[in-house]
DNA sequence: TTTAACGTTTGAAAATTATCAAACGACGAT
DNA sequence: ATCGTCGTTTGATAATTTTCAAACGTTAAA
């Protein structure tokens, strides 16, 4: 095995990890692995031999990292049957931006929660709205420095890309 | 059902669906919940009957939880031979900083593969080599903004519970 | 010292999720 | 118009994860 194919595999082993520890599927990550290493745009086809599955949950799961904006269909000319794709320019930021999406539903949670709690103030205050209020906090203090990242992060990502 | 039953329920069910989405288990959501709500600390007989589930799975995840700084064992005054649990007072900082290990391992898979690349340098620099110093700078500058909400959360907390 | 309650561990069962092979519909190519 | 290739869908199977019940060791209470 040549030090690119062991380059090859491990990136795709290790992004596969790092997927299923955000609670994603494993494959999800080889084909975004295998994707990223690719230097060109490849088919389903393609994927599927390289990665040893069947066509079936490839097939699923590039639909599924194509509605995250993590890959993307890119036309190939002279080959009008089929589909080829590629990572996304802003591959990390999106799925920085889906995880961002988690992290407003833990606002929404403690926001609502908040809300029936108040409303059914029996007298006495339940601890509970105390921690709510504090989640809530919590949250919203953490989408405002998420959102000032992703704005330091385009300016960066000028500079690297310029 | 009392209002404050139904809370109690919705509290739970939306926790463990957030817990499920961010890929861990969903009961540990549910004993989080359970915990956030009771205003005294619970037994793990407590917690079982309450959840509904056997003791088997119930002592494992609290011990996870406790690994991951979510919940603490409580000494209870009088009853010498059972464990109660709360949350942590800082749970939800903890439940972040773990978030941030699944980030910074991200990092470290951005530089070892750069490194790789880079050393397997054969003339022709391969396009992923690009991509890991971008996916590098992406998650250095992320756990820069990371640590300075922590920073800012500190001080707001205190605000909160002064 | 004995007993009983407690939390943990463990092997089996249940439930969920991932995977495949085959059938299908769509659509260029001939 | 027909054929063949492509991507999707689907029902069955495999693999993984979750859950339970029972056995176990430990330790406080009697």
């Amino acid at each position: 095995m040549t030090t690119e194919e062991k380059i090859k595999k491990e990136l795709i082993q290790r992004f596969g990890d790092a997927y299923k520890a955000f609670g994603l599927s494993k494959l999800m990550g080889h084909i975004i692995a295998l994707l990223l290493f690719s230097p060109e745009p490849l088919s389903l086809d393609e994927i599927t031999k390289q990665l040893g599955r069947s066509k079936g949950p490839i097939s699923q799961l590039v639909r599924r990292l194509r509605d995250k904006h993590l890959i993307r269909k890119v036309w190939m000319p002279g080959n009008n049957r089929k589909d080829f794709y590629e990572v996304e320019p802003e591959v990390f930021e999106h799925a920085f931006r889906n995880n961002l999406e988690l992290i407003k539903n833990n606002t929404r949670i403690a926001k609502q929660l908040k809300e029936k709690v108040k409303s059914a103030k029996n007298g006495s205050l339940h601890p509970v709205d105390q921690r709510m209020v504090e989640m809530e906090k919590f949250y919203l203090l953490m989408e405002i420095h998420f959102n000032s990242f992703l704005t330091a992060w385009t300016k960066e990502r000028k500079k690297i890309y310029k």
